[in-house]
RNA sequence: GCGCCUGUAGCUCAGCUGGAUAGAGCGUCGGACUACGAAUCCGAAAGUCGGGGGUUCGAAUCCCUCCAGGCGCACCA
């Protein structure tokens, strides 16, 4: 509908230019936008007032030429407002129009084509494998996700994948961690260094240990059994992670394991690459990465005085690989603390030859658990976080998922335990499921009287859509394709989010007022349908937040 | 010190690539169930868009500066 007004617009304009009537160098193109109040009708542009200096008239003089020029029975009228506003009114029979379209689209409606096929990686969560999942994982996971789900309908081809930091000295703690336990569970005195993880999970992956070896370790140094236990940790732990995305709904394409970069000799192969180009040098006997060609503040060392690697080093060889791989687009969720991060690794790309913009990270900010306006304390260190399933557990899938994409990721959340799960008015997740699941009950409520309720639109009977609210809602639909496309383009789930709740915020107003199942054949038709667009509409928009439709409550 | 994020109603937050008189929800107060689900709806009060400059026909939105909070500035991951 946007795009039909917008091209009316065009081709008025364009018509004047034609007739010598206004002389413009540059097209720019017609921006539609929605007015906040209605008497300003359905859309409005300002192109005049933008076109107004080059065309060396007034934006109210340019607006009438324009407006003089647009003939299409799709718009019942336009005025010029304000400065020289050009305020469309779409005639009614255009929005029941669109209303049949939605429904003939069927479970179609909402795939839309701004990605054209373009291959696009989403990489999210991806924490290391040395504990259980918390609450700001859960955050990225559901962002991750639900973005991956509206890259996929806005026509892009996603791949999901977690990256699984399985080396390093992170890795050989763990195992510490894990040898230290399990031979104080068998009675030895431990001292259990601070830097260690420390949670009771390695407690209870010792007591694994032990039912499964007995005491078969005890007797052997660190240096014998250490990759056994490392390996033995992770595993258990990586498995905890994988069951808990299960359980969020949440499934990845890939599991990438950044040990299998320098099996496959990756790292070095990029650290020849970047050298062959000449950015990489020696000092202090490390090997360092001149990422400050590339707008980075100060240069990276790849590998350190004592031969090791990086991070960074498996960093540049994954995303490397990436590219390698063919996506068009990155896209890395992370943490917000990463953000320091950013500028080294899209120094990477554009020394790779690659536009810096084809990286795109999503900064994940916090999250503040409270119970009952009571925040709950929470620290890593001590090993007392608050984790994923805890919460999920807690306040189930649904509530979860939906509380970490109503805000925009790059700003604080308050997640209120108690609100979350709480079934009264105030908890938004609710409101809208239930718009779902009331409407599954008006269908089997006009089954039940055996009324029909029609698989396909009856355009006769759409003109008895006359009330102001049917029409607002027609209007909310049309919109739901935008929405996606924006969510998907600027790759922000939450907006979603919000138009679910815009959406159902008209419709639970509409039916306390009105009766959908009446005695009036037609007129319940219509009504159904306006109803099932609705339902279908919000089903689509949850399932794409990972958030479930229900039909009853 | 430098960089990033945040600052909008009592609280939690929207506000699309600058547009018209600033938008929700919660909370507060007052109302609505003998016809499709009251997890709903109706009504009321509530704002110096952190402060100050600038750009422009027009700024919550862009630029500068200051203030407040958070987070980063490793041969850690």
């Amino acid at each position: 509908m946007k795009d039909r007004i917008a091209r009316i617009i065009d081709d008025a304009l364009r018509r004047a230019i034609v007739e010598g009537r206004v002389s413009v160098e540059r097209l720019p193109p017609i921006i539609l936008e929605r007015p906040r109040r209605e008497e300003h009708g359905d859309f409005a542009t300002t192109i005049a007032m933008v076109l107004s200096r080059q065309a060396r008239c007034s934006p109210r003089e340019l607006a009438g030429i324009i407006v003089e020029r647009i003939d299409s029975p799709m718009v019942s009228r336009c005025e010029i407002a304000g400065p020289g506003f050009i305020n469309i009114f779409v005639d009614r029979a255009y929005w029941w129009d669109t209303l049949c379209e939605i429904l003939n689209r069927g479970d179609d409606y909402g795939r839309v084509d701004v990605g054209k096929g373009r291959k696009v990686q989403v990489e999210f969560v991806s924490a290391n494998p040395t504990g259980p999942l918390h609450i700001g994982h859960g955050r990225g996971a559901a962002v991750g996700d639900s973005l991956a789900n509206i890259l996929k309908i806005a026509g892009f081809d996603v791949t999901k994948e977690y990256y699984i930091n399985d080396t390093g000295r992170q890795m050989e703690i763990l195992g510490r961690s894990l040898f230290l336990r399990y031979r104080e569970l068998l009675g030895e005195k431990v001292v259990f260094p601070e830097d260690h993880y420390r949670g009771d999970y390695i407690k209870d992956i010792a007591r694994d240990m032990i039912s499964r070896y007995g005491k078969k370790f005890l007797s052997s140094s660190e240096d014998e059994v250490l990759d056994r236990f490392t390996h033995f940790a992770m595993s258990v732990i990586l498995d905890g992670i994988k069951k808990d995305l299960r359980d969020f709904g949440v499934d990845f394409d890939n599991w990438y394991s950044e040990s299998s970069l320098f099996e496959r000799g990756l790292v070095m192969e990029t650290i020849e690459e970047l050298r062959k180009m000449g950015l990489i040098y020696h000092r202090d006997g490390a090997v360092w990465f001149r990422t400050t060609d590339f707008g980075d503040d100060k240069d990276r060392v790849l590998i350190k005085a004592d031969g090791s690697t990086t991070y960074f080093a498996s960093d540049i060889a994954y995303h490397r690989d990436k590219l390698v791989r063919g996506f068009s687009t990155i896209v890395d969720v992370w943490g917000a603390d990463h953000h320091g991060y950013e500028p080294r690794m899209k120094a990477l790309f554009r020394a790779l030859g690659r536009d810096e913009s084809t990286l795109r990270v999503i900064f994940i900010q916090l999250v503040s658990l409270l119970r009952g306006g009571e925040p709950i304390s929470m620290s890593t260190r001590k090993g007392e976080f608050v984790t994923l399933r805890e919460v999920m557990d807690e306040v189930g899938r649904d509530a979860c998922r939906f509380f970490f994409l109503m805000r925009k990721a790059d700003a604080h959340l308050d997640f209120d335990l108690e609100l979350a799960k709480s079934q009264a008015p105030e908890n938004p997740v609710y409101y809208v499921q239930y718009c779902h699941a009331r409407i599954n009950s008006i269908m089997e409520f006009a089954v039940s009287r055996g009324v029909e309720v029609p698989d396909t639109p009856e355009r006769g009977c759409m003109e008895r859509l006359a009330l102001k609210e049917e029409i607002d809602i027609i209007k909310k639909l049309a919109e739901f394709e935008e929405v996606i496309e924006r969510s998907a383009l600027d790759m922000e789930p939450h907006r979603l989010t919000f138009y679910l709740m815009e959406l159902a915020g008209l419709f639970h107003p509409y039916y306390n007022r009105h009766r959908v199942v009446t005695d009036d054949v037609p007129l319940t038709t219509a009504r159904l349908s306006l109803c099932r667009a609705v339902m279908k509409t919000i089903a689509k928009g949850l399932n794409l937040l990972g958030v479930s439709a229900p039909e009853k409550m």
